[in-house]
DNA sequence: GTGATATTGATAATCATTCTCATTTTGGAG
DNA sequence: CTCCAAAATGAGAATGATTATCAATATCAC
């Protein structure tokens, strides 16, 4: 019984002239059964019940793939080595970045900010700090096109 | 010349029975010189040109010790393993994290997302998404004192 | 079915980070 | 200033997550 997900996953594979496999489907399964926050190890568990044979690197390829596919998105966590930036007597801000080239825009807004402020009270939660990143593609970027 | 990011330094380190030593100093140095986003490694070049003999383990350690003293901050990224969460079908949502008890509930809010966009049109992005992620201590945590 | 091509699984390699531990440095007490 | 216990260091090994390599295999348009 196709559900939407494996239609949707292999439209985007038939679009790009790439194959629908077992390990590809397997993976797939095993996404859906899992709930919230997925690693690749736990994917990598859960996809071995369904195929054993299933390599480790294929899940690693293939988590890549749906959330490409738009099936899956990062939670958080970016490519590459953790980075630090000025805190002390350097006001805060939160960071707009461009896919295409990598620039980086530090900006601060009073709307976002205080809207923050709103969501903590509602879940009854104490404000430490806050992370935001917006992905975007930067002026430059854009008129060249993707 | 003492500048108040040594002084405020000093002081974390005392107040904690920690030790004011050479490779500290350089490292926070390095990274006073050093803009926008560090790595730990373009730290540990900066930190060498100071201290040539300074370890590479030191500067890791030292920079997590500067975030402990509000000296520097974690421009987002976190600790351990990527995650992944289901996106087709699944509406959009962001993440507040107790960071006593690691609970993350997920939750929405209307103001910030259109805040967002008035954000990519200052600056003249094509917005592709955004990641955010509030911390703070869950009403739980909070009731037992940190 | 057949063949060109994409994909796979195993393994090695890489990258960032942390751990281990013998040696050195620090800072308070005398 | 000297001594000493405790803290910190640097080198290198170890770890954990992820990616690259590559020969063997599976897929699919024909």
């Amino acid at each position: 019984m196709p559900n939407s997900e494996h239609v949707k996953l292999e439209a985007y594979l038939k679009e790009r002239g790439q194959k629908v496999t077992k390990a590809r489907k397997a993976v797939l399964r095993a996404f859906m059964e899992l709930e919230g926050h997925v690693t690749a190890d736990s994917l990598f568990a859960a996809a071995k019940k369904i195929d054993p044979g299933i390599g480790q690197a294929t899940v690693f390829r293939t988590v890549k793939l749906l959330a490409e596919a738009g099936l899956a998105r990062e939670a958080c966590q970016d490519e590459g080595a953790r980075t630090y930036e000025h805190a002390f007597r350097h006001s805060h801000h939160d960071h707009l970045r461009c896919e295409r080239c990598g620039t980086i825009v530090e900006f601060y807004d009073k709307t976002i900010e205080s809207a923050q402020e709103v969501v903590f009270k509602q879940y009854g939660f104490v404000a430490i700090g806050h992370k935001m990143e917006l992905t975007g593609l930067c002026a430059d970027c854009a008129r060249r096109g993707i």
